[in-house]
DNA sequence: CGGTGGTTTGATCAAAATCAAGTGAGGTGG
DNA sequence: CCACCTCACTTGATTTTGATCAAACCACCG
């Protein structure tokens, strides 16, 4: 299991991709109280209605946030790599409006508030790194409604993989053109809004291009360039770059 | 056309929504030093790409926050009344990756960045209750993400009225059940991802179903409950009080 | 009074959902 | 160690939803 240290330096690592950080900055970050849990895959790390009084950075493994629609039909909003802190806008917006559900096995390391907000307090820089990741998560919403709403199935899924590639790039998760890809269709599908029998066929259709190898959750880039085009994908949104 | 008043109350109205605000809150926003600058209806606000120096108060009128596809397709991100600053996260995130454009005439109060700075770094309360502002943004994000991943054509349809509902309620726009909708059928398609042939049968039936009235830039509720049932509305994601 | 942009209608088509049945791999208990 | 169970993946047939194409209609405006 992952140990304080490497929550925080997956924390660090991630911020330094969109702020830049002084070595106090990451001094004041080390400090942070930490409390680590693990939690199975599939597990509900927090829940919708929930009023959180921490923050859970997620130091190892995967997550995703989802909402479910009345007849249990599940919509993933964004999928979380180890450096978030998928609900850092609890600090703000007391009661959750979403789940957030381990996909592998997760190590969270939770943070209090009075934690959170005495390190921006102290920390004028790292208070805007903060409020600066939650507006990058909300440009990815914004981004997700555009796939959502005006791209085809093919368009949609050949998108969300090209986005993934790039945030596991960042953090250096992406190796020899492959990262980690730990979805079931059904996750895709859910991410997508598609169904799984045509994520399935869509999925057969991408491969036959040549620009992906999909299997044993992992992901291979045979053909990145075809892959962005395919989902029109360009990372201006992704703000990967603390001066855009 | 509005003035520097009516723009400093818009945003205090809107503000009070969803945080709470001391007088000395309320004078120093008034303080705010404003550019007011009038577009006509269909103008381009601010565009994809280009890196505000300052905020834009909607004082009047009605805006709407988009994005286009490479093919010219156009989905609607999220609709603006007065008292929103639709561009308030470009005080963190420089380089703006959508468009916003008026939907009727409108009027803009500027700010500059440097001003609202200023504004926040005096008052602590301003800052939460701004961030909190982008934070709500993001959650009508991720509902816009669960309507066009998870919802019917009738059900986004339903949904997004009902949202609208609730909004202009807040801020006084809706009188006698009757609300301002300023769109057409075409932006009522580029903002639930369908296309306006079909915006205009789905309008039909659910005008059948003695829920509401459309007609003349006006929208009428005749049965909200039965609208809000339609549209799944749950308006827990609004985050319209202090506490949640 | 003609043009323009929005709305409406009908006919047809395509994309994705649904329904239904397998296949295959890993994990567990007898 | 093997049988079986579960869950993911795959395939085919069919249906549904919403898109596309095409044409009118209508109101407001210059």
């Amino acid at each position: 299991m992952a140990t304080a240290l490497q929550a925080t330096d997956a924390l660090i690592r991630k911020l330094r991709v969109e702020n830049v950080l002084s070595d106090d900055d990451v001094d004041a970050v080390r400090g942070l109280p930490l409390e680590l849990v693990a939690f199975d895959a599939r597990a509900r790390i927090v829940k919708f209605g929930e009023r959180p009084s921490r923050c859970g950075l997620l130091a190892e493994g995967f997550a995703v946030r989802s909402k479910s629609v009345p007849d249990g039909e599940r919509q993933i909003l964004s999928i979380h790599l180890p450096g978030d802190i998928p609900d850092l806008q609890s600090l703000e917006l007391h009661v959750l409006d979403h789940d957030i559900e381990a996909l592998t096995p997760c190590v969270i390391a939770f943070i209090a508030h009075s934690a959170v907000q005495a390190l921006i307090t102290a920390r004028p820089s790292l208070r805007s790194a903060f409020w600066r990741e939650t507006l990058i998560d909300a440009a990815l919403f914004r981004e997700g409604m555009v796939n959502l709403g005006r791209r085809s199935a093919a368009q949609r899924l050949a998108h969300l993989l090209s986005e993934l590639s790039r945030r596991m790039d960042a953090i250096g998760l992406k190796t020899n053109q492959s990262y980690p890809l730990p979805m079931t269709q059904i996750d895709l599908a859910d991410a997508i809004g598609l169904t799984p029998v045509h994520v399935n066929r869509v999925l057969q259709a991408l491969r036959k291009t040549g620009a992906v190898e999909v299997g044993r959750g992992e992901l291979r880039l045979t053909d990145a360039e075809q892959l962005f085009k395919l989902g029109e994908f360009d990372p201006l949104y992704l703000h990967q770059s603390p001066s855009s």
